[in-house]
DNA sequence: CTGCTAAATGATAATCGTTTTCATTTGGAC
DNA sequence: GTCCAAATGAAAACGATTATCATTTAGCAG
């Protein structure tokens, strides 16, 4: 289940941020696509319904979604980051290479290869990814 | 085991590419270091032997070796890509988010969930990441 | 509803990493 | 040694992101 909009403006609101028309449009944006988003298509999207948004404040939201774990941000291969609404439960990525389409998995836990890597290699672990990039069905066929 | 040196210029030579000093240069440097380095660091470090090398070589030869699978390429969150040299069995990458020290771990197999998604979601699977992130024994004391 | 204020915005410029261009140099085959 | 495609370096171009700062506005108090 992706994050609604509800439930991001109520986490906005509830950390002291004021809801601006301009963030509205942002989130909308994120929350109605299924696809990654790089900020400059973020950026264009919400133009065409607020042509006087300026870029200046997507990478502002998007800053502030991303810092409380609104939104996600990727980075796959490629060198510009994406983002997509974030899955409150935790959950890994599988990434389209053709189209940017992005689909949610949960159930492989990675807990205890977690735990023996901090054993064996001294580190603390604080984070992991874990993604798998490939085509799309669509994509597969227009080729 | 790490990649040596040596296999790496066999390598480019096999491939056609010319063996140059400053390549030779830029490949000592991240075969000697055990951290992920970031193009700029590169270039630095290489200066100091080098002082006549461009960072538009760095650059380029990044590339090549990137492409041809002698050094691995990573994004771990923040913005520029850093690498290291490539280790030749399948592996995964275990990161100090103080340092920058990168640690490859194998033996964990995600062929079969990797399997699973592409019958699950449609997707044919072309690769994946799996990274972990978390502070080293000596970033540990440190703080 | 009205006014107030800190927060948010937009335009512009600055910055940073990376890539392109192009004239010059050079590795390595002959 | 000669030659030529490949490689290099300097400079400029480029694209994405960030900083600056004057103006606007959301949300609260009265």
């Amino acid at each position: 289940m992706k994050l609604t909009e509800r439930k991001i403006t109520t986490t906005l609101r509830r950390h002291g941020y004021k809801l601006t028309p301009q963030r509205q449009a942002v989130i909308d944006t994120i929350v109605a696509s299924q696809d990654l988003l790089t900020p400059a298509r973020i950026y264009e999207k919400v133009s065409c319904e607020h042509p006087d948004i300026g870029l200046v404040t997507v990478y502002r939201t998007l800053e502030l979604l991303s810092r409380l774990g609104l939104i996600c941000e990727l980075h796959h291969g490629n060198n510009c980051p994406s983002y997509t609404a974030s899955n409150p439960e935790h959950h890994h990525h599988l990434i389209c290479s053709g189209c940017g389409k992005v689909v949610d998995f949960t159930g492989h836990d990675l807990v205890s290869l977690g735990n023996r890597l901090a054993r064996e290699s001294g580190f603390k672990i604080q984070n992991h990814v874990l993604e798998f990039i490939g085509v799309c069905s669509a994509c597969q066929e227009t080729k």
